[in-house]
DNA sequence: TTAATTGCAAAAACTTTGCAATCGG
DNA sequence: CCGATTGCAAAGTTTTTGCAATTAA
């Protein structure tokens, strides 16, 4: 989905709500657009602060993406300890996550047979999904090698 | 696993790490036994400030619970919003969770294909699993049958 | 006009930490 | 005795919120 869209549904979606299209929420859209698929808050409002212009500040970026997650732009992928990583999903279609705990890096990942799977299990608990997050934690093919290095 | 067990394989981990048995570690260890399988740290802390006894303060259980972490008897199964549920799982095989949303009812289940699944995901992008985590958030059977009765 | 939004600073919630006193081995 | 542990209060993080000024519709 092109960024045109999303931003376009989301004002549809702002209208619904009976709140305000402002320049300063599509800025933001822009902003996380730029700063690549994954990004904490924290990191996001230093980074946009960082900036010639500055766009907004660090409660209206808050509340904005709060704003996205209900609109369904953004998901909070991966929790690990204090820190939350969000994901700017932008129409991408769902996938879960290999987090690399020695360098960070995220691996995305799809496996039809897993979701199917969940569904089955719901289905035995009687328990109707509505969102879920699988996250697996390890090291990444480049990290073991480095570490076989010494 | 059988409670005193755990705490003799806790004391064995506390000695082999060079770390000191005090009373403090293990009492702590008893009140999560007694809460029940799930708990946040802060319902825990208060839990134990509110009884007769107060066997440690909020920066020894929270320094307990770490360790307790990294001993394996305890784990963060859900993350939710700004929330952290762990778990106590003093020896209980592996699972995943099914959370209500509405009501917070938590649901464990295993699935072995999933589980294998997992595996051949990390193979396919030489990713070693150190550990992962999958919540399905949802609607209870219970909460959905409340829904209808309205 | 009027209701939503913004920025700011303050507060809240959660977690970690420095330090002096205490305790375990 | 020595080094680990504890409790406390202070500080660190992350996130939310009250309020007055501003802006969208």
């Amino acid at each position: 989905m092109q960024l045109e869209e999303i931003k376009s549904k989301f004002e549809r979606f702002l209208r619904q709500k009976g709140y305000k299209i402002t320049r300063g929420r599509f800025e933001i859209i822009d902003k996380i657009a730029d700063y690549g698929p994954h990004f904490e808050i924290e990191e996001l409002v230093r980074w946009i602060a960082n900036q010639n212009r500055s766009i907004a500040s660090r409660s209206t970026i808050y509340r904005t993406v709060r704003l996205l997650q209900e609109f369904g732009a953004i998901r909070e992928v991966i929790k690990l300890g204090n820190r939350t990583i969000y994901e700017f999903t932008a129409g991408k279609p769902h996938h879960e996550h290999l987090i690399c705990v020695q360098c960070g890096k995220i691996i995305e990942f799809y496996k039809e047979e897993i979701e199917e799977l969940q569904d089955k299990v719901c289905e035995e608990h009687q328990f109707t999904p509505l969102n879920h997050r699988l996250e697996i934690f390890g090291i990444c093919s480049h990290c073991k090698a480095k570490s076989h290095e010494d």
